[in-house]
DNA sequence: CACGACTCCTGCTGGC
DNA sequence: TGCCAGCAGGAGTCGT
């Protein structure tokens, strides 16, 4: 599921639930994902309260604490993670990896390939950036700070195809396989183009094209955001009608010509040949 | 530094 | 119907 749009959601379907609340135990079930979970985790967290639930990049961040003791779990949910309140009395399936167990009920960590991360960070929620995970990543694009000109100057090195380019998370967060497509759409552009052969006109286009999508993915996961988390996710996301993603040799729906797949850095890219150039 | 290839893992789909 | 190759919304590491 996970791309900024999703991980927002899901944030946001978290944080009403959790913040304020103690946590009673926690259940590991898989000690490997990308990397072990701290089995320290099952004595840290029991009696921490989340003080907050935050977002950077495709992490949630819990900030939690006990009597002065701050920590920050950290979670990525990888490719096919998600999160998902149960009650009790839910056995757990074969995916399910990792939990929460709070006061009503439990918020349980599924990922069946595993590409997910729980860690810990110890210390105030600010440090939870130092974390070397969190310490390297890019802007976020849904800040002011993300412009035209900021992107234009970050990306002069790059000569590399502006899709995947806008994929580095390293340089913006949050922009994966879908939206790096349908933001191109959006703006004209062919994946293809050398970043740094943009112009910077099109980044003026390319940079709102870039977080409408993105606030579009939200607000059309936010008319089920408590959906989202309770029940299996299919609901909030794929509500917006993709211009071009997983619509091989169909007609674009802007100007009648044909969207084309290909492969760039491994990953399938769509676009329309009629109307990005 | 920047880039592409490779890697981790399971599950589903499409073609034969 | 069954089998298998290929692909799936991420991202770190390594070699060039």
């Amino acid at each position: 599921m996970p791309e900024l749009p999703e991980v927002e959601v899901c944030r946001r379907g978290l944080e009403p639930e959790l913040v304020g609340q103690v946590i009673q135990g926690v259940v590991i079930r898989a000690p490997k994902l990308r990397h072990e979970i701290p089995p320290a985790l099952a004595t840290l967290l029991p009696g921490c309260r989340v003080v907050a639930v935050r977002r950077r990049g495709k992490y949630l961040l819990l900030d939690c604490e006990r009597r002065g003791v701050q920590g920050t779990l950290i979670i990525h949910l990888g490719m096919s993670g998600n999160l998902r309140f149960v009650p009790f009395d839910l056995p757990p399936a074969k995916h399910d990896h990792f939990e929460l167990v709070l006061a009503g009920q439990i918020l349980r960590f599924a990922d069946p390939r595993r590409f997910g991360v729980v860690l810990w960070q110890p210390g105030p929620p600010a440090s939870a950036e130092c974390h070397p995970l969190l310490a390297t990543q890019g802007i976020e694009p849904l800040s002011e700070t993300f412009t035209a000109e900021w992107l234009y100057e970050a990306i002069a090195r790059r000569s590399g195809p502006i899709k995947p380019t806008l994929m580095d998370s390293h340089l913006v967060v949050g922009i994966g396989n879908i939206y790096a497509s349908e933001s191109l759409f959006r703006a004209g552009i062919s994946p293809l183009r050398a970043a740094n052969r943009v112009s910077r006109a099109r980044y003026e286009i390319l940079v709102p094209a870039i977080r409408e999508t993105l606030s579009d993915a939200i607000a059309a996961g936010g008319s089920s955001i408590r959906d989202y988390v309770h029940s299996d996710g299919g609901a909030g996301c794929f509500q917006i009608q993709a211009g071009v993603y997983d619509r091989a040799n169909q007609p674009c729906l802007r100007c009648g010509g044909v969207v084309r797949q290909i492969w760039q850095a491994g990953r399938s890219t769509y676009y329309c040949t009629g109307c990005q150039h």
